[in-house]
DNA sequence: CTGAAAGCGCTAACAA
DNA sequence: TTGTTAGCGCTTTCAG
């Protein structure tokens, strides 16, 4: 077990200031007999030294630590964002604890409980809902500041991306492309994220002309993995064929879809043309045409810490960013290439 | 600003024992008057009431926290198991504090560090080099699980794969199935999992007479997408085409490597077979035969965090767990059916 | 240059 | 059934 600054202290004969004065670097300033430094140092090196958080922190009223609630890992979406944000953290001195929802609002609030009872300084948050935590977090006068859902609640800072203008950019692009008729793979749309996608979409498609497109959204109940898979099997038994084109709302619905078409067809059809939200590299896996909607998580992380500064530091207006988004393409290739592979199969 | 309990306690002059009676759900014990409950109940509706785990920790010198290390989110590997293993300790009453590396062997001890001084109870590392932290844990008592990777430090508990007989296992489908030559790209072979890997693919090609493997080995200095890049960059110099049949020895290998493929070619020769570890559901974006060796991350949890117990109740034995691993195949089917697309495009 | 003391909010032990 | 107290390890302030 690392000593405490007293048991130095008493080890060696010393005030507990002296101690903690060298093990601050204080040294200089007081004037620290270097005698005495080079004692301390020495025993420091001999039998460790750690500050004990706890105990700073109930003196302090704070932990150098902020909290991010996101709804889970295994969304590569968000797994990047946090790895962001914690390197942004990190270099301003801060720890990040990374918790996930599961999107179980009463599990969000206890969430929110708990890492307010840890005494973090501030908590990023991924809402599931409207009201949500915002009471506790209220209550606790700790700096909240939302991330890619925007509820509505006023007087909260929130970092969005522009999902109206990012999706409708995605459709005029593909639609541009002649791909016709262009399907929407809905997760929640209760779900403003999705929702504001989608309207985008919507928007293109009506000043196109296409007034009826009804048939071309097809909508499941959230966001998961199986919600993609559902919507993508109930596309292929009404219409015995893949789409030709289509949008995802967001990638974990996209991975379901895949996985479905993966199973059915036993790859995925090159020719279909894809759409969809939060760029990842493992999209350059596909094949085929494909689109996608890469949300700013560099912006996302710089203007929420900066917020988080701001109020850490008193300050008092919430802010609120809306971030640009942009648009890749990946082109698929013509195949007809000599000798694309070495040797023989 | 909730309250503390004294401030209860003041507020309602009563004890600071009574409060606490009531508050931990202790008051039928102690047999607390009800309406003495009823005024603290209404009092804490009112105001709110978080514990201060900073202080209480400083108390019981515990945190209910345990720490986890590992070298980024953004390998979807490491994302995917520090989900399982949140939901785990949560499951346990602890919180999940998860910080990554970076492959920064110094900021990995920093980050043992900064924990240990934050008072978690534990740590889950997965770590980069031999020496690493060790001392630091040591140093301060508090248990340590090492994920991951075998460096053979002895007298700490450990779970890892059985990375030899899964990659033996991978390599004899592959070559069973005809998939000559097959070449092997490895990250860092001086990291113990791709070195496990690497002899297990050797073991299999010498029992099949194939001795000089030396020109299908392809070696990169890390396990970065960059080193899959190259490698893969180098193969196409080399040889002007495609490998009919290779292994990543991770992840993030192969995720490089297929980019280089998805630029150079515009698409993925679905020809190319594929293996690789660490099974994840994006692999089904390819249209190509694929084998992947899935490790089992429930196995992996189950047994850390019980090493976790174990030692977090004191048990002495360190546990070593070497957990199975299982291949999985995508057979890519033929793509002469009828119809596969809707519509023209 | 060094020392002493108070107090952050909580828990545990003991008193009443 | 309720009240009192000591002390966890640190920082801050004031006194030498």
């Amino acid at each position: 077990m690392a000593k405490t600054v007293e048991q130095i202290a008493t080890a060696l004969n010393i005030s507990i200031t002296t101690v903690r004065l060298v093990l601050n670097n204080q040294a200089q300033q007081y004037r620290i007999s270097s005698k005495t430094q080079a004692r301390i140092n020495e025993y420091v090196a001999e039998h460790g030294y750690t500050v004990n958080h706890a105990a700073r922190s109930l003196k302090l009223n704070k932990t150098e630590t902020l909290g991010l609630i996101i709804p889970r890992l295994s969304n590569v979406f968000f797994a990047t964002l946090a790895e962001k944000l914690e390197i942004r953290c990190r270099e301003a001195g801060y720890q990040l604890m990374i918790s996930c929802t599961y999107s179980d609002l009463k599990y969000e609030n206890k969430l929110v409980e708990a890492l307010i009872a840890r005494n973090v300084d501030g908590l990023f948050v991924v809402p599931s809902s409207l009201q949500s935590q915002k009471h506790h977090v209220k209550r606790s006068t700790k700096p909240l500041v939302l991330l890619d859902r925007d509820f509505g609640s006023p007087d909260v800072s929130l970092v969005v991306s522009d999902n109206r203008r990012g999706s409708a950019a995605l459709t005029e692009a593909m639609f541009d492309a002649g791909k016709i008729p262009l399907f929407f793979m809905a997760g929640d749309i209760g779900q403003p994220t999705i929702k504001e996608r989608m309207s985008g979409y919507e928007a293109v498609l009506a000043a196109r002309g296409i007034t009826d497109t009804r048939q071309w959204i097809l909508e499941a109940a959230h966001n998961r993995r199986e919600d993609g898979e559902m919507l993508m099997r109930t596309f292929l038994a009404n219409h015995h064929a893949a789409p030709p084109a289509f949008i995802a709302s967001s990638l974990p619905v996209l991975e379901g879809a895949l996985s479905v078409l993966r199973t059915h067809f036993g790859f995925i059809p090159a020719e279909i043309n894809i759409g969809t939200f939060d760029e990842h590299p493992m999209l350059g896996f596909l094949s085929n045409n494909i689109w996608s909607v890469r949300q700013d998580e560099d912006a996302w992380v710089e203007m929420a810490f900066h917020a988080m500064q701001q109020a850490l530091q008193g300050g008092g207006e919430s802010q609120r960013a809306i971030i640009p988004m942009t648009l890749l393409y990946r082109q698929r290739a013509g195949q007809n290439r000599d000798q694309i592979i070495l040797g023989s199969i």
